[in-house]
RNA sequence: UGGGAGGUCGUCCAACGGUAGGACCGCAGACUCUGGAUCUGCUUAUCGGGGUUCGAAUCCCUGCCUCCCAGCCA
């Protein structure tokens, strides 16, 4: 399931619940061909994944088989369908064009006597795939070419992965589904858009069979994403062209890639919801928007941790070699109740490397010579040298602290423009950090004949040489948490005790960047 | 020269025929031991043309544009 999925899934389930009603899951297994468990089992993971139950509600279209295969006998009957021996080519030539209304197969007056027969020896297994097929008798003129005779039971040779071998003919989707519904006591049946020509065929069905409940067919919109593709075929193109590592890849808009990322099922739903319903037409949302989502989520429920992505080696000059010491944390300013926690303090420190400029731009208010910030929880530190290699690389700063601001805190009142985040070297944890960016670099990649020519090469960026405070050692892939003043993070499957990973969920709004990239346009 | 569905801020979603509103984004400011979060303010829209009406996003006519449909797929 994609994200898309997740928004007509969730419309379902709410939709239901506010009119205090119910909503099932059914697979319209229809198709031996193209139901497999493996495929079944990951719907299902994801639906609950999301947190909707259906109970004990879970139905198939393939335990209808039977009573599909006996409504079409009482269309048969009558003399609303009729088996057709018109290869699937003439039947294509028969049906006409967009324009041109089709006409009718030579078959189509077949005695009722006869099309039982025929129907009865197709279930039998008489016939080759392809060779007969039972279809409606409605109209072969309608401008509607769903009404144009559609096909009710097609031979098709195959096992099906619930049902055995049991059957040789298998319905047509516009067949089961009605009556499926109906079977169910279905009041709304909700569907996507491209469904409004198929409602009178929907229709059509329940108004010529003996059913007992009457639904209703109501389609609504289909929902994509700014910056990625959401069609089945070209994101298993990325798959399959290593374009990703995978369907769960957290690049991939599938459930199992926000999953991954580090996406909550709550945000999904909020985002889900706060898309609403309306909507008669397929819209493509702003990617910002479900951003806005699993950030609010995170920032009420995530804990905070340090962590440097990029290090820069920090020696306090004045704090004594050898000692360490404990601060206090705190592990969620949004939620006293998450508690604190203590974070290792020494001599040498690990700095994120963007946060010191030798020669600071005007409105930067990190780290630079001569300039006193505070470390979070911790210190007042002053910038006294800075180390360079023969290549002129920054390798090392050399800082004072100042002893009275224990826990951040000056008793003179001072603040400082700017507090950094840091690790002490000598507890810190290694880790690897993957940080991702959108797949794509345009708002709408399906606008170009190859979709993959905005593919963004940037869109994974993986840090081997990160440090995070040494508390995080005992994370659990999918533990989440937020990097003060850098991004949500989540633990990666791929994370051992010996090598941590942790994917960048999403960043944290970032003014300072913002700044800079103003500065840097024009 | 078929049938169906649509067109409201940049993006989504609202508005019994009665002040076009909300969310996200953006911009400005306040606050802040995260340049985070929070708070405040601001910018921007009814596809075009005719009608009906005291009054139209809404009703009528007309034009334009967009999407879906010719699987024995769902």
């Amino acid at each position: 399931m994609h994200i898309g999925h997740a928004k007509a899934m969730s419309l379902n389930f709410f939709i239901a619940a506010e009119n205090n009603g119910l909503c099932n899951l059914r697979f319209d297994d229809t198709n031996p061909a193209k139901e497999t468990v493996e495929f079944e089992q990951s719907i299902m993971e994801d639906v609950r994944w999301l947190g909707f139950d259906w109970q004990d509600r879970l139905f198939y279209a393939s335990d209808y088989f039977e009573k599909l295969y006996e409504y079409a006998v009482q269309l048969i009957r009558d003399g609303k369908a009729y088996v057709d021996d018109l290869s699937p080519d003439q039947i294509r030539e028969y049906r006409g064009t967009l324009t041109e209304p089709g006409k009718n197969s030579p078959f189509r007056n077949r005695p009722v006597e006869e099309n039982l027969d025929l129907f009865a020896r197709m279930r039998a297994g008489e016939f080759e795939e392809g060779q007969r097929i039972l279809r409606a008798k409605i109209d072969m003129s309608s401008g509607n070419i769903n009404m144009r005779d559609p096909a009710l039971f097609r031979i098709k040779k195959e096992a099906h992965y619930r049902a055995g071998d049991k059957w040789c003919i298998y319905p047509m989707y516009d067949f089961a589904h009605p009556i499926s519904d109906a079977l169910e006591g279905i009041t709304h049946s909700l569907c996507s858009l491209e469904y409004e020509d198929h409602r009178p065929l929907y229709d059509w069905f329940l108004e010529n069979l003996p059913v007992s409940c009457r639904p209703v067919q109501i389609e609504f919109a289909r929902l994509s994403l700014s910056y990625t593709v959401m069609s089945k075929r070209k994101l298993l193109t990325l798959v399959r062209d290593g374009h990703v590592r995978g369907w769960d890849d957290p690049r991939m808009p599938t459930l199992s890639g926000y999953r991954r990322r580090g996406y909550t099922p709550e945000a999904i739903r909020s985002f889900c919801q706060m898309v609403g319903v309306g909507a008669k037409r397929n819209v493509v949302l702003d990617v910002a928007m479900l951003e806005h989502a699993i950030r609010d989520d995170l920032n009420k429920h995530a804990p905070r941790a340090m962590g440097v992505l990029r290090p820069l080696r920090v020696v306090i000059d004045n704090y004594p070699e050898g000692q360490s010491e404990e601060l206090d944390a705190v592990n969620n300013p949004e939620d006293p109740a998450m508690g604190t926690r203590k974070v290792p303090f020494s001599r040498v420190l690990y700095l994120e490397r963007d946060d010191f400029r030798e020669d600071p731009p005007k409105q930067f208010f990190r780290l630079a010579p001569g300039r006193e910030v505070r470390l979070r929880y911790a210190y007042f530190i002053k910038c006294k040298d800075v180390i360079k290699d023969d290549s002129g690389n920054i390798v090392e700063l050399r800082c004072t602290y100042d002893p009275a601001t224990r826990g951040g805190d000056s008793p003179d009142g001072r603040s400082p423009k700017s507090t950094l985040h840091w690790v002490s070297a000598a507890h810190a944890l290694p880790a690897e950090i993957r940080l991702y960016d959108r797949l794509f670099n345009k708002e709408r990649p399906d606008d170009d004949e190859d979709f993959t020519t905005s593919l963004n090469p940037q869109s994974l960026d993986v840090v081997n040489d990160s440090w995070l405070e040494p508390h995080l050692g005992s994370a659990k892939p999918g533990d989440r948490c937020q990097f003060e003043r850098i991004g949500y993070f989540c633990v990666d499957p791929d994370s051992t005790p010996g090598k941590l990973v942790f994917n960048r969920t999403v960043t944290l709004r970032d003014t300072w960047a913002k700044i800079e990239n103003k500065n840097a346009r024009p």
